[in-house]
Formats: C-alpha cells, sequence, structure tokens
RNA sequence: GCUCCCAUCGUCUAGUGGCCCAGGACACCGCCCUCUCAAGGCGGGAACACGAGUUCGAACCUCGUUGGGAGCGCCA
C-alpha cells in the first residue's frame, strides 16, 4: 500500500496556527515518502459549520503553497457509506441501538463521577436485544471491547497503552442521523486509504476507541503520530483573545509564507543546529519520528527574526507582489512611485516585515505630510544646511539616476564643501522625509525619484533660509 | 475525581551512558563598523525541575516527588 497522510479540520472558523504545523507536517511527511497528502473537510457538525470557513482553510493552505494531491473529501457528502459501515456492525452484532436521553446520560455520568469513577455509559441497552423501535433519542453505540486492552506505538509519543475497562460504548451515529467524529473519522481514514494518521496530541484519548473500531470492521490500523500542543508566549493555551492564531492574520501582518513555515517546521523538530530550511530541504529531512514529545511555546521574536531572514535573502522581485498587495492595503498605489523592488532593497534590512515595510515605504510615494520638529531644528536650521542643500542640488541635477552615481555625487558636495558624511547626509535626509530616520541617504533620495526629490531639497531650502 | 501525556538556558532546540563543569539559534547585554535607523562582525551572561536508585561513570536508564498539559459529549 502505498503511504498516505490526511489533513482533516473542522470548518468551524479560519486556519489556525496549530492546523497549519499539523498539515505543514503531515505535507512534509508525504512528500518525504513519495506517498499523497489529502484534505477532508470534516463538517458533519451542522450546526457550526461554514462555508465561508471551509474557504478561509482553502485560502490559507494556498497561501502557504500546501498543496494536496487530490480534491478535497467532505464528510457531509458521504453519510449514505457511514449508514452502510454502521448498518454492517449492526448486522454482526458489533453495534446497538440506545434509547436513553440526554438527561438519562447526564445523569448517569454524574452518579459516576460521585463513585469517583470515570463518567461513562452504562451499557444498558448492550445486551438486551429490545426490538428496534422509532424513537426520538435512538443512537447507534459501539459494542466496546471490555476485556484486555488497547496498545499502539505511537510515532512520536512512543508506546501508549489504554485498558478497555477504561473505555465506554461510544455513541457513533447521533439521534439526528449523522455520525459522530470517531466513526466518520475510521471509515474515512479506512476509504481513503490513509496509511499515517497526523494530529494533535489531543486526540490521543480517542486513538484507542478508533482502533477498536478498526478492528471491529477488520480493516488494516493506521500508523498514529501525535503531535504536541503549540501554546502562546505564557505557556498558555493559544486564544483568538490574546494572540495571533489565524494564518491569513500573519499574512496581513506582513508576514511570508515561508517564513511561517519555516518557523513551524522549527517548532518541535529540528535537524541538528540548522535553522534555516528550504521547502525542498524541509521535504528531505523533515521525519514525523524526530518530532519533539514537550509542547512549545509560540515565540514572535524568532518569527521576526526568520520572516526579516527571507526578506533580506529572497529575490526582490519575488517578494514584489506581496509587497504590493500591502501597499493597496494600506491605500498606497504601487503604480504611483518607485518600482517595489527597490523599495523592498532599501528597506529590507531595517524592518520584519513586509507590513512596517509598506508603512514606512509611504514617503516615497506621496508627499511628506508632517515635518518632525526636533528633525528640522537640528539639521536644518544650523549654519551648514543652506549650503548642503543648494550644491546637492546642483550636483543631483545632472548625476545619472542610481544609487551609485547618487552616492558619489554626495561624497563630492562633502568634499567640497569640506564636511564630514553626517552634516551632509542629515539635512538630505530630513529634506527627503521630513524625519532623521531613513535608509541609506543614496538610496532614499533615489526612491523620490529627481524631480520629486529636487522638488523636495527646494521646500526644505525655503526651511532653512526661512 | 479518573485516564493518558509531558519536563535541558527567558524561548526554540542539540544531546540517546563517558566526546558535556552541556552545543546552536532567537531574545538580551557589551564592543566594533557607521550618514540616521537598521543590517553585519566580535564577545558576554543564561539551563539538565527535585529526590532516590542502577552503573566505574548519568542530561541521557529505573522508580518516586513536584509542576504542567490533554481527554473523560448524540463537538471535532
Amino acid at each position: 500500500m502505498s503511504f498516505r497522510t490526511r489533513f482533516a479540520p473542522s470548518p468551524t472558523g479560519f486556519l489556525h496556527i496549530g492546523g497549519a504545523r499539523t498539515a505543514l507536517y503531515c505535507w512534509l511527511e508525504a512528500r518525504r515518502r513519495g506517498g499523497e497528502f489529502l484534505l477532508r473537510i470534516e463538517d458533519t457538525d451542522r450546526e457550526r459549520s461554514t462555508d465561508e470557513a471551509v474557504q478561509a482553510i482553502l485560502d490559507a493552505m494556498a497561501w502557504l503553497d500546501l498543496d494536496a494531491d487530490a480534491a478535497p473529501v467532505y464528510q457531509t457528502q458521504r453519510l449514505a457509506r457511514y449508514r452502510e459501515v454502521a448498518g454492517r456492525l449492526l448486522a454482526e452484532g458489533k453495534a446497538y441501538y440506545a434509547y436513553e436521553s440526554k438527561e438519562e446520560i447526564e445523569a448517569m455520568r454524574e452518579a459516576a463521577m460521585a463513585k469517583g469513577e470515570k463518567p461513562r455509559y452504562s451499557g444498558y441497552y448492550r445486551d438486551r436485544n429490545e426490538p428496534y423501535r422509532e424513537d426520538p433519542n435512538r443512537v447507534i453505540r459501539f459494542k466496546n471491547p471490555q476485556q484486555g486492552s488497547v496498545v499502539f506505538e505511537d510515532k512520536v509519543k512512543g508506546r501508549i497503552e489504554f485498558a478497555n475497562g477504561e473505555l465506554d460504548d461510544l455513541v457513533i451515529f447521533r439521534s439526528d442521523g449523522w455520525p459522530t467524529y470517531n466513526f466518520a473519522v475510521v471509515v474515512d481514514d479506512i476509504d481513503m486509504g490513509i496509511t499515517e494518521v497526523i494530529r494533535g496530541d489531543d486526540h490521543v484519548n480517542n486513538t484507542p476507541r478508533q482502533i477498536n473500531i478498526y478492528k471491529a470492521l477488520g480493516a488494516p490500523v493506521p500508523e498514529f503520530a501525535h503531535l504536541p500542543m503549540i501554546l502562546d508566549k505564557e505557556g498558555k493555551k493559544l486564544s483568538k483573545r490574546t494572540n495571533s492564531v489565524s494564518v491569513m492574520e500573519y499574512r496581513e501582518n506582513g508576514y511570508l509564507p515561508h517564513a511561517i513555515l519555516n518557523y513551524l517546521v522549527r517548532l518541535g523538530w529540528s535537524h541538528g543546529d540548522q535553522e534555516i530550511f528550504s521547502r525542498e530541504e524541509m521535504a528531505r529531512l523533515f521525519d514525523v519520528a524526530d518530532v519533539n514529545k514537550a509542547a512549545s511555546r509560540f515565540d514572535t521574536e524568532k518569527l521576526n527574526w526568520l520572516n526579516q531572514h527571507y526578506l533580506k535573502t529572497d529575490d526582490p522581485q519575488a517578494l514584489a507582489p506581496e509587497f504590493e498587495w500591502h501597499l493597496e492595503r494600506i491605500g498606497i498605489d504601487p503604480a504611483r512611485g518607485p518600482a517595489p523592488a527597490d523599495v523592498i532593497v532599501a528597506l529590507r534590512d531595517r524592518v520584519h516585515t513586509l507590513k512596517e515595510m509598506a508603512e514606512k515605504a509611504g514617503i516615497w510615494y506621496g508627499p511628506i505630510t508632517e515635518w518632525d520638529d526636533k528633525a528640522v531644528a537640528k539639521h536644518l536650521k544650523n549654519d551648514s544646511a543652506a549650503a548642503v542643500l543648494a550644491t546637492a542640488k546642483a550636483r543631483l541635477a545632472g548625476v545619472e539616476w542610481k544609487p551609485e552615481p547618487i552616492h558619489q555625487a554626495i561624497e563630492q558636495v562633502a568634499a567640497q564643501l569640506e564636511l564630514g558624511m553626517g552634516k551632509i547626509a542629515q539635512p538630505l535626509r530630513v529634506a527627503m522625509t521630513g524625519t532623521q530616520v531613513s535608509p541609506s541617504i543614496d538610496h532614499t533620495i533615489y526612491l523620490a525619484g529627481r524631480a520629486e526629490a529636487l522638488k523636495r531639497i527646494d521646500t526644505a531650502l525655503a526651511i532653512a533660509q526661512g
């Protein structure tokens, strides 16, 4: 049988960061093993599932470029199949109808808790062989083995054993006629030919129940790999109240898909001391068996570092489209200013995200809207500013409009006036930006364009002399 | 309460009985470079949760303690 993994989100919200890592690991594992990666939408909870959420998940997967090898499978379209399999279990005496109301079940649980036991179903209808009847409370329960134990070798956690006595007869079909999670998952994974189930470790407790269903169905049991959780900075569960959890929110905040993937692949997994991984390296080196057992915390500082790393090393042209997306998002028309790739080169050493970059880039796509008083007082209102600006203007008027020639022109101004670069660059910087912070002065001038640069020098000259 | 899982610098991790008085990275601090801010270079502080055992030898093996987490639904 060929190797096959799947990512199976339930569409009750956007794709969050933990889900993205699970998807990545599934994808990576499939790629390394030369197998297939499939996507399944677990939408049997019709109360909470939405089409918007399905689309949001698909969009996020596409943005991360985690491509599935087949069209997604939707559980809501497989109802007939679930009924068929449940019917078979019923016919073989491996499942039975039960008629307790939700209130009765609740009372049962409380009674068990009161006795210091694990809350579970009593098994009242298990062996009663009561005739089938129409009843609003009718559910189908799986006859879980009562003796022995279930043992499985988890690829990340190691050997895990559960006593069957701890497990009760779980509902596999609800009274509303839909299958429950634990049942649908097994039927789907069998039908889809899944050989390795990779999911969050909040599912370890479900695994023995599922294994028992596999066995009842006479199907081969896949391998399991349960990934530890991702916690927030404080070591608490990630919550959208206090953290960015949606993958697309990271896009909006200016992160690159590759940076997110690189960050996620190293969160819980490593390959010696290596920190930077291309997608190809990840796919070649990653092995889910090497994933750590312990939960880890999400550290935005390290993500920032990685994001800047890719900002600095990726081809500016390749980065341009995503950067333009950010410019447009804050109301800047990329057509009304310098080439985005040039802006990226000027700013990539100075920001961690494309969002920051877009914000800082505004100065080249529109007029100076604000003059920093301190900057003006310090660098424009001094003895040499007017001469610097006038001399620079003259030199810049005829120079070839590229960073390097501009750089030389400015050095000539310094030589001519016998001033240090600090005395030259700062007045020009204030002239170009209205502030005393910007990229290197040659790039700052270059990006403004010749006409606009000269215009801004005139304006600054007026301020300096006024 | 019960079941299951986890435990190396602030954080992500290397480490699978001697190479470790524990290595790398992020963050932090200092110095250098420097037209501002960065980036970069160099250097620094910083951890094996605790206690027993096994062993000539334990971060690595065993047991216990403590501390975290997950699950216990007709949600997934």
